[in-house]
DNA sequence: TCAATAGTGTCTATAAGACACTATGCC
DNA sequence: GGCATAGTGTCTTATAGACACTATTGA
């Protein structure tokens, strides 16, 4: 068996999602090369072997060059490829997928919500509308969202981040006696004042042993 | 930016589970050609992009011509790849995984229980206890593991089934009436005799909307 | 009628949802 | 004290598990 033909192009894509006006946005920069030069697509690249450790290392690798980010999660959602996928050819992509709280993007990075988005080569809008479905399950069963929150963040704001993802309500009682399950929380005393006229919430962040990865619950959230 | 290099390695394998005596084991085939010429491994291949429209047609097509198996049940687990998996050079896998009910096999398939495996290379072994691990997960809130019986079947056949994969008793009338949640059971008349001296079960099969995929339950089996 | 397995009805325990209540901080 | 948001207690309802019961077949 020789090895694999030359013509077999392969690549990583990246889905950043983020939470913008309490709505799921992606991330989309626009491309330096042909094909689709100029055209906004996922940020994608080729694996590079001399640099790269595994596929996902190529994507985070990626998603640093192309929009100076380093998502806290990044997990691989699975493969597209085919013969026409590509213009050049048959490929092969290993999409990921990341969460990250608002931030300060650089100016060749747009965020668009992931209801409206423009025409992308690649079937970049597939991969994109089949990772939100995934970060939507999974958020239903699991502390996911905790990774579009700062690193510092209150109850009332991951109720209110769990809501725009999963497109509900969510009791608050039943809410904090299944964050309690999880365990993903760890207490924070304040160091600032906090802003408003009212009683102010105690922070928390994710414990250790969870950064970086899921706390998941049997009977959902 | 070029073309991938061409010294990437690109392969599908797949982990095909069935059931012998209650116990989950996994089809491992004799390597035909080097690295590692005559040691069992999983069934698994390059991408063919003249014959392939996909990885995962490429990781059927490398199934039927391995074990002769067309399953009804194949899908992708996800990627593994690294510079050293391959004593070639950088390489990437995807890895699916399939499940059959019991059946003859051709002489160049064994059957190895999924807890004493033998030495592997490529880090399948890791593949399969991986693929194993997200069977067992997905059986405990699904249809999944309907594709180790045979076309047709008995509910307490199937319920054999579940426990055995799960490992754990699970009560009959809670399972029925979660069967019947799932709605993943037609009702098929019996052609032939039954051959027990007792009462025989009502036989089922899976309705056409369900073939080849899966039913959901939120809150498990 | 008996043996053996198939299949059901129902009681109890647990967890989810709803919602009213109390707590706390700032003005 | 009043307002605004944080956080809790508890009642009701839905679901899971246990287990005893009935059903159906062949001998």
């Amino acid at each position: 068996m020789l090895p694999s033909p030359a013509n077999l192009i392969v690549t990583v894509d990246v889905v950043l999602l983020t939470l913008q006006d309490n709505r799921l946005h992606v991330a989309l920069t626009r491309r330096e090369n042909e094909p689709f030069q100029g055209h906004w697509a996922l940020p994608g690249g080729f694996i590079h072997p001399q640099e790269d450790d595994s596929a996902k290392a190529a994507a985070a690798r990626v998603l640093r060059e192309k929009t100076a980010i380093a998502s806290p999660y990044l997990e691989e959602f699975g493969t597209f490829s085919g013969p026409v996928r590509d213009p050049r050819g048959w490929s092969l992509t290993v999409v990921h997928y990341a969460l990250v709280a608002r931030q300060v993007l650089s100016e060749r990075v747009a965020l668009y919500p992931v209801e409206t988005l423009p025409d992308l080569p690649f079937q970049h809008r597939h991969m994109i509308e089949s990772v939100v479905q995934r970060v939507r399950s999974k958020s239903s069963y699991s502390s996911l969202p905790v990774y579009l929150c700062p690193e510092e963040f209150t109850i009332p704001e991951l109720h209110r981040v769990y809501e725009s993802v999963l497109g509900e309500k969510l009791g608050m009682a039943n809410f904090r006696r299944k964050l309690d399950d999880l365990g993903m929380l760890e207490v924070v005393q304040r160091t600032d004042k906090p802003n408003g006229r009212h009683r102010p919430a105690q922070l928390y962040r994710l414990p250790t042993h969870l950064r970086g990865s899921l706390a998941v619950r049997e009977r959902g959230i």
